[in-house]
DNA sequence: CATACAAATGTAAACGTTTACATTTTGCCT
DNA sequence: AGGCAAAATGTAAACGTTTACATTTGTATG
């Protein structure tokens, strides 16, 4: 048999207005009824069913997180991070990727319409126009990861791509003294592979080399995008001294092609990459890459997200975290 | 301004009743008001309110999951799994891990009294018996994954602990002819730990190799356990010629030791491992491990509960997954 | 000991749906 | 046209809380 507040009120002789007031630790209600309330409600294992209380003050207590993939050690450490800050506050989340990138639009519309959540952090380095215009409309406050764009009025955490790839090619050129560097960029349209590019290409430019657009190969931040990239690299007239591939499962795809193809890191060719993935410190030599804030990213998310919703705090977040090399034996540099 | 039922209603000039109807995909409406309906709830982008359809209905289409922690590619792919099942079927998804081990009860009691979700996935490796006692007496389905011991009345999922450990013990036995084999266990209490130990003795055991405690190391499943358990084994009188590592994660970590104390990979000492996490396929030489067939972990969990949930079923089920050796280098084969 | 005021408790409405049951409308048959 | 069953719609209660407001109880004051 359910047990709900009516029962507790009446096992403890007093009416359910009483219960909620002592069950949330209300002022208003005298010690001994309190205690009297406790025990009953304890005797009787009485958890309160958080529909009605979600119902009847409008809020879930829970945040949505709504997140491109869930696939690799990046995506968990991030969820890992949110969990951890919410559970602090105790609060709840609820996870939705996008299973398409058509779906985000939908997933969002429901999550946000839905009542399900009070908030809702977003990470969505593709994130379109129809998107923003969503959020825009809607009241639920929303924390924005990794997107391109100024949204104002929209709280917006980002990592610093440009600085962390220009940092690298730098490095390339600076201490090492390439001069031909290639890139394996990511995705069309995502903003992070757009700013790493970007990143690339100042740097370049900084230490006047000029672009050579055939070392400038697409990709897709995976494995694949790597054994491709590298082969393309390496089979035309001019091949480089140096690739920066722009995330770390692309330089793995480049070390398996390396290796396949007979090529020793960083002796015939320096390799970079980009997140600071678990598995790039055991790759062999040790990958240099830039190492990605994404603990700070997620407890920041929440922090803010839950400010907005609690509205300690209206003012509109925009926070660039900065990311550092991590340099490792791949880019020439002896460890 | 909020939309809700009511002013759907209005617009089209019909009770909530019928809106409802026409919203559910009742046969009770006509063609005609319907689409009346559906207009009008479409030019006010109304979005039905989750809280309150869950309170009428007793059901909230979220299930629960609750994890031993956040870490890694392995619990991102069963969540994955677990998302991917629940969306085909419009069924979300509710996080959370065990902060602490004692918390694993507060979460699975506050899950399940409280009407939030409709059922609960529990990963639960080292569950205690209180956590049987709580899933019992509630009317919440369960379904349990690595879990020990014999939980009649709930559903259960594991993957083939012994067989998986058995096989690769037997495989460095019959295959390599290795005496001498070490074992880094995992912790203690944890029952994917104890099978995978009991495989490795039955393993010794039918070929008729005496059990020598000190090639037994304590572990933690992490790859500094790897790190002591390695070193720890080289230094003794009798040195293994093979270690089995009893997941991925030990595995990297006596690479590491190896690497570091001069020892060659499998030429001086031969290693396996198991999981088949993703780092396993780049260690070098490739980690012999097992692998552990997650995807269908996280789908069947997820199908066993909702058939449970939606009263399709009410046999319980108890399954154990195969698993199956995955043969890189580091065990003496080539590759 | 009445009074006034504060503290404690109770009553009932609200939150946004679904759905059993009641009522009205429709279409068909004679 | 009248009658009748079936189809469509409406009414209102239910789901389990919180909380504004009303009421009762307790306490200090003159």
């Amino acid at each position: 048999m359910k047990i709900d507040i009516h029962k507790v009120a009446s096992k403890a002789g007093v009416s359910i207005a009483t219960v909620s007031r002592a069950l949330n630790g209300s002022t208003l209600v005298r010690q001994g009824t309190k205690e009297r309330i406790l025990k009953a409600a304890e005797e009787l294992n009485y958890v309160p069913n958080r529909i009605g209380r979600s119902l009847a003050k409008q809020s879930t207590e829970t945040i949505g997180v709504v997140l491109p993939d869930l696939v690799g050690e990046f995506f968990m450490d991030f969820i890992h991070s949110i969990d951890e800050e919410a559970y602090k506050q105790n609060w709840h989340v609820l996870i939705s990727s996008s299973h398409s990138q058509r779906n985000i639009i939908e997933t969002l519309i429901e999550l946000m319409g839905s009542g399900r959540v009070d908030g809702v952090i977003l990470m969505a380095p593709q994130i379109e126009n129809e998107v923003s215009e969503i959020i825009k409309k809607s009241k639920t406050p929303v924390v924005l990861i990794n997107t391109c764009g100024d949204f104002k009025k929209i709280d917006q955490i980002k990592i610093d791509n440009f600085q962390g790839a220009f940092n690298i090619v730098e490095h390339f050129i600076k201490v090492h003294n390439y001069k031909k560097i290639g890139i394996i960029n990511g995705p069309k349209g995502n903003c992070d592979a757009e700013e790493r590019l970007s990143g690339y290409l100042s740097a370049l430019k900084k230490n006047k080399i000029a672009k050579d657009s055939s070392l400038i190969i697409n990709g897709n931040f995976d494995v694949e995008s790597g054994v491709i990239g590298f082969t393309t690299l390496m089979n035309q007239k001019v091949k480089p001294e140096a690739i920066f591939a722009s995330n770390d499962m692309t330089a793995v795809g480049v070390y398996e092609a390396a290796k396949e193809q007979g090529y020793k890191i960083p002796a015939d060719i320096a390799i970079a990459g980009f997140d600071d993935i678990f598995l790039s410190q055991f790759l062999n030599p040790r990958l240099t890459t830039v190492r990605v804030p994404i603990t700070e990213l997620g407890s920041k998310a929440v922090k803010y997200l839950l400010d907005k919703i609690n509205k300690n705090d209206n003012k509109i977040h925009f926070e660039v975290l900065p990311v550092e090399p991590d340099i490792g034996g791949s880019c020439g540099c002896k460890y």
